[in-house]
DNA sequence: TATTTCCGATAGGAAAAAACTATAGTTCGT
DNA sequence: ACGAACTATAGTTTTTTCCTATCGGAAATA
């Protein structure tokens, strides 16, 4: 059954006629003819009965023939939405990103989003970079917003802005009556990170490392708000995106920027290099484009 | 966009391989391949991201995706229906009948059919011979109900029974008394008759004539229940039908066969000789050709 | 009744489409 | 970096569809 035969098929139960259906549907009059027999026998049924000059639907017939215009009117929707998918902003977007941005970036840009382009439906999916990359590797999500660095070949990356991170103690602390902090004044603190399963936990350590000093680790937490809150009970101090400073209301905790070296993070859309870029991905990321610049320092 | 495209189409979406698919679908995978291509390109959208070693759907492929699974499960289905229908007993079945049989031979043979046969759809039409006959050849009804004679070369006459019709005269009429009554003992009367319409007018005129003399028409009626009540009311006689007769419950009029010779109309069904036959119309005509033994004079 | 017209089916060959084999060019895991 | 796995490309063959010409039957016309 061929979508050609429901056509002609289609065309001569409308026409009443052969010959007319052929010229209807472009073709010649035995063409035509012989694509209805075929479907006959490939149904096993007659479709029409001959009267001599005239043709009429057999009972056969006028069941296909239900069928027939309902899957002919669902190919023509179908390509007319098809054809309009080019240009428009519309279909299903799966988003994938990591806990130490989603709750703070997320949330407005969405919104922001949705009310631009209403006909997108956006699917969120909230995990940790290794499992994201992998998710885009595999195609399950179309763009994954982590921390650089990412080295992978397959995936293509593209930074938005980046971010200092800011010396987090508790209110009273004795590094916070100080103006200016320096890396070396940490050195006997007591941090407490997110679980290594977090690039930003690996990032504040590794920051450390780099300035050849261990840190202690009080604490490493599964979430920043549980940071924070540790943080405010006198538990320890870290180091924490500015996205994340800014979105703390409370006044158990104080911010200080390091003297010295500023330690920041890089957020990148990160998405597969073979992936067909859709004009909701498209859109997607301008708008965190537009929305790091605004209020943060975006780099190359 | 055609039917093995989209059979293609599903089978990658499902194994996400175009190798796998090409092996479900027995073709090579070039081909399979190649028809996919074809689809994009018809749809001018990508359907499919290939990722290297995986293959994912895009937006666009999503969207297809469902349209394409109904399509193929409304084929499947349709084709399943149809291998059914060569056996079963059902469908529409469009009837035309004669006003002088539908009341007597139709209600009865209707519901025996349709407690028998529930699949089957009647559509009933009730009309004068010449408009069922001319229906049956346009092939707008399946069979014809009507009285003999019918002559058209187009159309296959299958007789189902004879009747004899009786005179009918109201109760306490002069003839009533007589046990035989002769043709010749009607000349004097005035006949009630079907208007020119209906075949049993013309059939009883014409059988007066035959027999050589005119009948006085009293009047000349639209339809056989005011034929009745006309006859009750003493206004004349007729020739009404058996099955009008068993189905005349009234004693106002009393009914006597002719004894020299019999009138009798032949019942028969026609259809077009072109017309293929459906189970349906199978059974209905076997199913009026039993009736019509059991209660009457069967003829070749 | 004979003739013309209309229309679908058939026959045979041409064109188009879809299939195959072989192979090139990637990607990706070891 | 090598090899396995996979899709795309090239070139050819097979299958399908389409066309022209014509037949044959049915219906309208003369």
């Amino acid at each position: 059954m061929e979508m050609h035969q429901l056509r002609y098929f289609v065309a001569v139960a409308e026409t009443g006629s052969f010959s007319r259906a052929a010229e209807r549907c472009h073709v010649s009059q035995p063409s035509l003819s012989q694509q209805i027999m075929k479907l006959e026998s490939r149904l096993g049924q007659r479709l029409f009965d001959r009267l001599g000059r005239r043709v009429v639907l057999t009972d056969a017939g006028r069941l296909l023939l239900d069928h027939a215009t309902a899957i002919l009117a669902e190919v023509e929707q179908v390509e007319r939405q098809m054809r309009d998918a080019t240009h428009t902003v519309q279909g299903k977007l799966a988003i994938g990103v990591i806990p130490t941005v989603a709750p703070y970036l997320l949330p407005s840009a969405i919104e922001l989003f949705l009310r631009r382009y209403p006909e997108v439906e956006i699917l969120l999916q909230e995990d940790v970079t290794h499992q994201l990359l992998a998710a885009a590797v595999a195609g399950e999500i179309d763009l994954a917003i982590v921390a650089l660095p990412v080295a992978d070949a397959r995936l293509r990356v593209e930074p938005l802005f980046t971010e200092p991170l800011w010396l987090a103690m508790p209110r009273g602390h004795r590094l916070a009556r100080r103006k200016r902090v320096r890396l070396e004044d940490l050195r006997a603190e007591r941090f407490i990170l997110l679980s290594e399963m977090h690039c930003l936990g690996e990032q504040v350590a590794s920051f450390c490392r780099q300035r050849e000093f261990e840190p202690k680790v009080a604490c490493r937490s599964a979430q920043l708000p549980t940071v924070l809150s540790l943080i405010a009970a006198g538990q320890g101090i870290s180091l924490i995106p500015e996205m994340a400073k800014e979105g703390d209301r409370s006044k158990r905790r104080v911010y200080r920027a390091l003297a010295d070296s500023t330690p920041a993070r890089t957020i990148a859309v990160v998405r597969h290099r073979l992936r067909h870029q859709t004009p909701a991905m498209r859109q997607f990321i301008q708008l965190l484009k537009k929305k790091g610049g605004e209020t943060r320092h975006p780099q190359p």
